[in-house]
DNA sequence: CGGACTCCTTGGAACGCTCCAAAATGCGCA
DNA sequence: TGCGCATTTTGGAGCGTTCCAAGGAGTCCG
């Protein structure tokens, strides 16, 4: 295992060319002579030559890697996104090195920090936690792609988000239309401000239809509490709308403690869309955002900016989209 | 964004000192004397410098990099084991560098030869598609721990698994002890094959009570159809024992769908115990893998491995525990 | 006041590659 | 045969670090 690895000059040797050659025949440049290269390939080969990547980024100042910051890995939206991000990486043959903040934006800060002496060439953050001056004075460094939230942008950096008010509109009309006049909703409290804030707004203004509004966290445990609270207060709304997939879970477990029955006593609508939600035996209703499709935009625009390619705007709003599916029907009347 | 950002030689300029005294410096070393190091991190701070850990991997040869393979996103249990592997990397300070082979062999492999390309120190398997005999050349470049498949051993790879003759034991004895007689498997089919072997194994061989069992896939979908037929069949068992949890979802579903409540018509269990299953609506018994420990205990082995620690074993063999929930219940009367 | 140490500090040679300007080769054609 | 031009090939200089052998500066003591 631990004899010297071959290095380009002992590929020039046994191929009985200039290390020069070698490197251009490695790269496939069109300059190469059949027969030199035939020589190059085959010394290549016997001696299981492999070139250095950190040595070529060394040279030619190209990491050809991309970081990507997951600041958490419990809501199985952010693994969609790395691996709609993830997907386009690899297709431009660009390599991805991955880290997380766990939460803890001093940590999440280093964890950048450290990407950034890998000399990466962009970043994708999936979520972050950390304050908007630092997100900016990292993007002076290097092109920043941020997912989810909307409200941070400036010069370097870009988002890619869905059009939350849409979004909301169409799970009240989804109701609405299903004919539900009391509706509550379970917020995602003072997380991720931008999405929550927006999908508020619209519940308070919005459909004036919604009586109640009861704060989540955006956890499983989070819906599971809130939607407790709100059943014990007395008559329960026909209908919820939770801000996301994983708190709605946990409001359909509360819901099933105080034997309701979905959708025949209540309906339940969440909002993201996780895979998870299509299973059978969940069958959630809800907004689905392109969660895949937002990591695979994410990564094209940065590399868009990476090539300087000339753009204007800084966000890329993407339609959420109505999966109606077992836990939503019209109210007992 | 695009001046020359600052090297060692800029900071040495600016403090009034060598450069292989910036160097010291930015490593802690202890014999800079307290007035250079002071003016190397003034001049450090002032410059904005950070290192380049491209060119440091260079020099000293240490990638300070860990390559993981995921071979496919969408059964939860790899991102889980991911966290935990990826946590312990952090913790020693080093990088992920994340790969995806997408159940392509060949596409693997060659994301595989990117990662040595760039020098990583060790390789993390979380599930790969690969001949073993590929498995076996790449370990003798760079240690490599294996997760999850445990027939794969050989100089230069260890593995972590989890007792499945064990974990099959249990689920079943957990089925026997509530009384069940009748009972159902509904296996891997021709994927994972040691872990599906062996569970298959102890359902032939073992109690001899289990009647049929059903080829799946290990998907959800696969779940639900494979119970579909089975329950189309005639007299349904009083429980089925699916080989994996995403699996048992589907399962679950089509007991729905043929009008059987869980766990009083037809208790099911699962296997893995990832997250999702813990959530209340669905409270699925199961027999739980360690899934975050089991990427925690890969990570640790191959840096004892990297570190040259002489270790005997080539197999961690870590134990699955019983989760009982909600969907297990004696066998109607 | 000269050694012998101990502490700090230094320049130059790697590390394995790419880039570049310049050299070698080959070929067509007068 | 010789010249020009296109095609191949080459050595050397860099990329930003670390490593190392060796050089200076003090300090302590006889």
């Amino acid at each position: 295992m631990n004899e010297r690895r071959p290095t380009i000059h002992d590929v020039a040797a046994r191929a009985g060319v200039s290390k020069s050659l070698v490197s251009l025949a490695m790269r496939g440049s069109p300059k190469v002579s059949d027969a030199s290269r035939a020589a190059i390939e085959k010394a290549a080969a016997e001696l299981g030559y492999r070139p250095n990547a950190t040595a070529r980024s060394l040279a030619d100042s190209r990491s050809r890697t991309i970081g990507v910051n997951m600041a958490e890995l419990d809501n199985p939206i952010f693994p969609e996104m790395l691996g709609g991000a993830h997907t386009v990486i690899r297709s431009r043959n660009y390599n991805t090195m991955l880290v997380s903040g766990e939460r803890d934006p001093e940590l999440e800060t280093m964890e950048l920090a450290k990407l950034l002496e890998f000399q990466v060439e962009g970043l994708i953050l999936i979520s972050h936690r950390l304050p908007a001056e630092t997100v900016r004075s990292l993007a002076d460094e290097v092109p920043i792609v941020v997912l989810t939230l909307k409200d941070l942008t400036g010069p370097g950096i870009d988002s890619v988000v869905t059009d939350d008010e849409a979004g909301t509109r169409m799970a009240m009309q989804h109701l609405f239309h299903l004919g539900h006049r009391d509706i509550a909703h379970v917020s995602g409290g003072s997380l991720e401000p931008a999405v929550v804030r927006e999908r508020s707004e619209m519940q308070a203004a919005g459909l004036g239809s919604m009586t109640r509004v009861i704060e989540g966290d955006l956890t499983n445990l989070g819906g599971l509490e809130a939607a407790r609270t709100l059943l014990q207060e007395g008559k329960p709304p026909t209908a919820i709308f939770a801000s996301n997939d994983i708190s709605a879970l946990g409001v359909m477990a509360a819901c099933q403690e105080f034997g309701l029955s979905i959708p025949s006593d209540i309906s339940i609508i969440g909002y993201d869309g996780i895979a998870l939600g299509a299973l059978r035996t969940l069958s959630l209703t809800t907004i689905a955002q392109p969660l895949g499709l937002m990591g695979q935009v994410a990564a094209q625009r940065l590399f868009d900016r990476m090539a300087g390619t000339q753009i204007d705007d800084r966000s890329i709003v993407l339609e959420p989209e109505l999966l109606t599916r077992g836990t939503t029907a019209p109210p007992r009347v």
